[in-house]
DNA sequence: CACAGAATTCAACGATCGTTGAATACTAGT
DNA sequence: ACTAGTATTCAACGATCGTTGAATTCTGTG
């Protein structure tokens, strides 16, 4: 029955996605992406309440299903310790490699809504508040485990450690091409094998020197 | 003479530093910029030749400064070896302290560059090739330092490893709060003394880790 | 086929956008 | 005090912005 509507609706959401994705909220105009959805202007106002309206239905449409695989891939690592707590290396994989895998299985669909993360995650205006509304019960787990992986380690020392985590992977998935660039074509922002190989390693490295120390 | 001219020209850039640093380029229009600088619209337009000259003029402004001090602190900690090569972390230290010197001495003045710098830098649409146009240069030379310091790694490792860093550091300096929220208070965006006590430390323990496996 | 409700089109609203040209005020050197 | 050039003000341009209401088409059910 209501078969066209999620049709439209959902190439709505695609456009926005990316266009929201490339050139940030403000930088898009609704009959752009109206234009890009081949929809006219005031559908967006049938299908959604307004522009900001628009915007929360494209972070809501994937976070819900990202925080899913993302705390189940860490219960099955945990459950394969059942006495000993997993090591920092494996929960922090835990936390990227299911990004990785939707990358890695359906580029177009996931790369834009990284993007949007990546700006959303920097911005100095409402950043803080957006990424803890969407993230921040799976990152209380994520933290929790590692506290148990690394049960010297002080809480700041742990914040710390997770915050510069985030830097680098929303920035790693942003593929902005920098590293292209810097690189000289040495690596590619679009490299996720080679991504995969060392995120985690570099990371975990990080977390454990530091708690050490600690 | 030209005294007044300079006045407000820099009250222009002052207002569009913190107004694009807050909303974005498209997020603030040239209205609220010289509304919040106190001058008409159309001194805008006197002073410089367009809205994006205007965001040029704002990055241009310090990049100069910013590239030239953390230059001279790499020759400082080199010079400071003559025979051997400076550790992988007084590298980064030199990286990255110079710019927790300037937030530390005059934070109202660096802060928004540095949260302009962290939208551009994650920002997919054209972040690679403006970050690279501001900071390549310097940013080889870092690299260069790095490779004779971990002689053994290959420059796959080192660019990422590089990549990893800028995501961090760019976030961190971004200070949207975010880890205000996720650690309930224990930690805040705006401690310089906690974050120049660890980034260094997280950050070079992955150089090492990534670069010794290579 | 008739009818209801969902989906889409069309035209337009006031507001704000970036930008400009002409007129005015200020400031320095002679 | 006269003047040249710099700095600032004022008013307005066409374009585009987000949003809306009413009219129209489509679609599945009786």
């Amino acid at each position: 029955m209501a078969k066209q509507k999620q049709a439209t609706r959902d190439r709505i959401l695609d456009a926005a996605e990316k266009l929201f994705a490339q050139k940030g909220f403000e930088g898009v105009s609704v009959r752009q992406i109206m234009s890009a959805a081949d929809a006219d202007v005031s559908l967006a106002y049938y299908h959604f309440k307004s522009k900001r309206d628009l915007f929360d239905q494209v972070m809501l449409r994937r976070v819900e299903y990202l925080n899913e695989i993302r705390l189940q891939a860490l219960t099955e690592v945990e459950e394969r310790h059942s006495d000993d707590a997993p090591t920092v290396e494996e929960i922090i994989g835990a936390f990227t490699q299911p990004l990785m895998q939707l990358l890695a299985d359906d580029h177009d669909k996931w790369s834009h809504y990284y993007q949007l993360i990546a700006q959303i995650n920097n911005s100095p205006d409402q950043g803080g508040v957006l990424m803890s509304r969407y993230f921040d019960p799976l990152v209380s787990r994520f933290i929790e485990a590692l506290r148990k992986a690394l049960p010297d380690c002080d809480d700041e020392d742990l914040y710390w450690s997770y915050h510069f985590l985030s830097g680098a992977l929303t920035l790693t998935f942003a593929e902005t091409g920098r590293i292209d660039n810097l690189s000289g074509g040495v690596c590619s922002s679009k490299d996720i094998a080679s991504i995969n190989e060392r995120m985690h390693v570099f990371l975990a490295a990080g977390f454990e020197k530091l708690c050490e120390k600690s």
